[in-house]
DNA sequence: GGAAACCCGATTAAAATGATAGGGTATTCC
DNA sequence: GGAATACCCTATCATTTTAATCGGGTTTCC
């Protein structure tokens, strides 16, 4: 059970944007110094934007932010808009795929074990991040990396 | 965020066994009933042997059959088992995998999340589904599926 | 009007997944 | 002992998904 790139870069970008709140709008440019390449970026920023995460000015002097305050943003709508919804398996979600249908525990199983994650991510903001970044100080003391 | 059919068909086939237990090896000609290619289902099966879920008695009036009672089967023993560990993302676990390393605010949130639904699937054991099957009775008022 | 910057659909390359193929080995039963 | 049964294993292939790129379009500021 994995995460694409998707999830991770799309919360890299967040974390940027909720870092950077009340600067105005920063640009493709500087967001994908968080190492993404620039188009594909874009393409995520989409995604959020269409979620209605992030709101986009347009034009010089244009850009991305956040479109509300870090304590209002889930993992959950993060992972949500770039990756679509969780679906630990296709039965979960649509009743015909197979024959088993209602009765089936498997099924059962995997709703159990969704509704669970959808609550954890929902429970994890943004805002929980920048105030464990600020714990942590400017740690430095960490093993640099080879 | 998806599992791959390798968790279904292998909670499937797990669920199999636990549903025959006591009645002796079961074939793979027979589990394969559940709705699995034969060839594919026998990798699925190999590595639950490997994770020592299953065990196997080969030749004739051979086959497999669980190891242990339902009871002690969880979730996360069989989905580690066919799919591999559970991570989000890779820097969860490779440490050297980017270069933020320990201070990324984004690293710590996705151990709290992996560790949440590590202790999620742990908490569901097989024994659950058979209790749960039976709870919903031969429910057979479903809708009959188109 | 030109530069900055977002918008968007199409295409491509690489990787993961789902499945198949084909031969090998152990065990039972006649 | 040999045929039949049934698990064991690695390699290959086809499909799908993912990651990334391309190339053009539109909006806005100066």
């Amino acid at each position: 059970m994995k995460l694409s790139t998707r999830g991770k870069y799309g919360l890299y970008a967040m974390y940027y944007l909720a870092s950077h709140q009340g600067e105005g709008p920063q640009t493709l440019q500087s967001i994908s110094t968080i190492g993404v390449p620039k188009q594909y970026l874009e393409q995520l920023l989409g995604s959020l934007r269409r979620a209605g995460l992030v709101s986009t000015v347009r034009g010089a002097q244009g850009g991305y932010q956040m479109s509300r305050p870090a304590a209002e943003v889930s993992l959950l709508q993060i992972i949500d808009a770039v990756e679509g919804p969780i679906e630990l398996s296709e039965c979960t979600s649509d009743e015909h795929s197979c024959d088993r249908a209602c009765s089936c525990p498997v099924r059962w199983v995997w709703q159990q074990v969704s509704e669970r994650i959808n609550a954890e991510l929902d429970g994890i903001k943004l805002s929980d991040m920048l105030t464990q970044q600020r714990q942590d100080g400017n740690s430095e003391q960490c093993p640099t990396p080879s």
